[in-house]
DNA sequence: GTCCGGCACTGATCTATATCAATGCCAATT
DNA sequence: AATTGGCATTGATATAGATCAGTGCCGGAC
């Protein structure tokens, strides 16, 4: 983006700042904004009625969320641990891409690569057994510290064992059996509930990426 | 979209027709068509190297396929009926775009609706019991034939067995078994293996959504 | 310093769905 | 007409992960 893109978004959004476990937005409220956040960490998420919970994700500095062409929000949103993020109204944004194209261009490449992602997850919980889900989630986490210019270990996990579990499909006391077992391996370890240092990253590759590029 | 843009479109894109099983193109190949399928269906889907599959959806009339900004595909694609599609190379879309803005907001909007119900997919491969998936599937089924204005029943199962399983995260039997007892509980009924008649709609509607609206 | 509540962890048991194993049907081939 | 192969169905059994039931730890409130 230009400076003139840039001065013209920093017109028309609001900067926002939460305290942790605080909603963002709720599944039925108007989807009139779009959110981007700064920093913290954020839990999107969908519900049955009895309870039942998926997460959908855990959008952090950089991530897109709540952008709805339907009227609601897909998800709820909330946070996990202090956050910034701004936001801006679909309206406006709508103006401001008729003036700058380039922005939409920005979006629809950010919003492939959440389908993208959406995609990688949709094979997590179809088809992997625990320990390929753990792996996997512990590894997208690294490369998310990488992609944001932090150290690929240690990880701060900054959501619970539950919130993991709603996230690749399993409970929470799976979830604490596979790191323990992963733990007693030497994969990893576990200085604190929150803090995972990935010991053999490649044997974890190994370990998650059963995944293939279809031989013809 | 107005006359000038489709003819513009209509200069640069390529018609193809394919017969039943046969590849479009695989999840390693370069990335640089994006697809529209005007009829037929095709499987989209992911796999493990030990040959688990996922089947990430089956995109149909008014779909698109194949956009991805990383270089390759990220699934592999694969005709299920006859079918008909068109493709446009990347960069001749690019440069469009840059001619017709309408055009870049359009696939925005089309691939914001993708996430989204590849979000609710996650809904069902990570928390829906089978009867619920099965359930899910059927009135998903149901409610993209209406949207392209046929009868929301019956419904013309394309697919294999197998392939609905690799769906939504269960396995061949398991399907059948589900199909049957709904047969037997009235809900459907099989005239023949690929044609299911939705009987009690309604009822499918309260097994499929225990889906929620948060309850603040 | 004590109490309390939430979270993580662990063990025992249960169960939904996978796996294994037939059987039958239909459509294509000879 | 007989043969073959793929698919759907059905039944019997196995199992990964869920559920149920504690226990212990830690951090915040008072």
């Amino acid at each position: 983006m230009n400076h003139e893109e840039i001065s013209a978004l920093e017109g028309i959004v609001e900067e926002i700042v939460l305290p942790p476990d605080r909603p963002v937005f709720y599944e039925c409220d108007p989807a009139d904004h779009i959110y981007n956040v700064f920093s913290g960490t954020v839990k999107i998420y969908k519900l049955l009625q009895d309870g039942r919970r998926q997460v959908l994700g855990f959008p952090t500095a950089g991530d897109l969320m709540g952008y709805s062409t339907i009227g609601e929000y897909g998800y709820n949103a909330e946070t996990l641990t202090p956050v910034r993020l701004c936001r801006v109204s679909r309206d406006k944004l709508r103006d401001l891409a008729r003036r700058f194209p380039a922005l939409e261009t920005k979006l629809l490449e950010i919003t492939v690569a959440e389908l993208a992602e959406s995609q990688s997850q949709m094979l997590v919980l179809g088809r992997k057994t625990a320990q390929e889900r753990i792996a996997t989630f512990l590894l997208r986490l690294s490369e998310k510290s990488l992609s944001i210019g932090e150290a690929e270990t240690p990880l701060n996990l900054t959501m619970s064992r539950h919130d993991i579990a709603d996230y690749v499909g399993l409970t929470a006391e799976t979830v604490s059996r596979v790191l323990t077992q992963f733990a007693r391996d030497g994969l990893i370890s576990i200085p604190q509930p929150f803090q995972v240092d990935l010991e053999r990253i490649d044997e974890m590759r190994r370990l998650a990426d059963a995944e293939n590029i279809e031989i013809i």
